[in-house]
DNA sequence: AAGAGTATTGTGATCGTTTATCAATATACA
DNA sequence: TGTATATTGATAAACGATCACAATACTCTT
């Protein structure tokens, strides 16, 4: 499993020192990023780089499969390296806390789609929305979950 | 259980024609609608209602508990009334058919999150990505989830 | 029925994320 | 060196959604 950067230019594409930043910003986050947050990031140390630049890169990264998408809801796409292992999050509804889940967890989940539906559930990144531990306490007046 | 016009009316608010407009296309829908959706049925007969009131209407009826919102990753968030049970879905990547996944199914995945993690989720609308069945024979040869 | 106060709406601007267009720049290769 | 190609920067714009505020509609009291 090579890095990003090698698999990149193995693949034919240039090894630019924007494609470089924002495949080092991606590998550096221990969790998911956002365009956004890629992009200031790199714009701390070169302002002349421009987001486009930022969201181009993702979509080649994506396009030839070295990072994925997730969605959380937040109005925008989080991204991360393929290659770093599967990850599932329960996500607090109330202090926006992300548990990362154990992928365990979900395998009798996914024979029971294929069994019941026929279905080939890509659970490579699932997010859960509810309440943690602190929280569930705290809303159990407010709110219950059914 | 009251229909949702009822409801608005028992809790104070004004029944006004745009309400009615909204709530009866979000009713009519028989799974998940947008609020472009919503907007464009009215406006069809109704020209000078304004998209920014069905958006508040929609945050209106979410706020009384009356409909839910589910986001099922297409950069839009889709209504429907929560007293016509919980939905899951099982979306297809590929031919996007949307299928309807029993409560039943997620039971089990519910208790071991709470044993788990102490995580009370909320699998009110869960939306699973994959390949429908007959799509996961024709992709099989070209993607692979694991 | 009239007027005051509140609820609701329409209008238009604006936001945040993402995509598109196209000229300018950088690189590879003949 | 020159030419073709790849990549980028700049800018506008698409898109869903939200906001502020004036205009309108309604309710309620008198």
């Amino acid at each position: 499993m090579e890095d990003i950067l090698h698999r990149l230019e193995g693949l034919g594409y240039r090894l630019t020192p924007q494609r470089m930043m924002v495949v080092a910003a991606v590998e550096r986050a221990d969790g998911h990023i956002s365009a956004e947050e890629i992009y200031s990031q790199i714009r701390a140390r070169h302002p002349r780089v421009n987001i486009s630049t930022v969201y181009r890169t993702l979509d080649l990264l994506k396009a030839e499969g070295l990072v994925a998408e997730i969605d959380l809801g937040e109005g925008r796409v989080r991204y991360h390296p393929v290659d770093k292992g599967h990850h599932h999050h329960l996500i607090c509804r109330r202090c926006g806390a992300i548990i990362d889940m154990d992928e365990a967890t979900l395998i009798p989940l996914k024979g029971v789609l294929r069994e019941k539906y026929g279905f080939e559930s890509d659970l490579r990144h699932l997010a859960v929305f509810g309440h943690c531990l602190n929280c569930a306490k705290l809303n159990d007046a407010d709110v219950s979950f059914d």
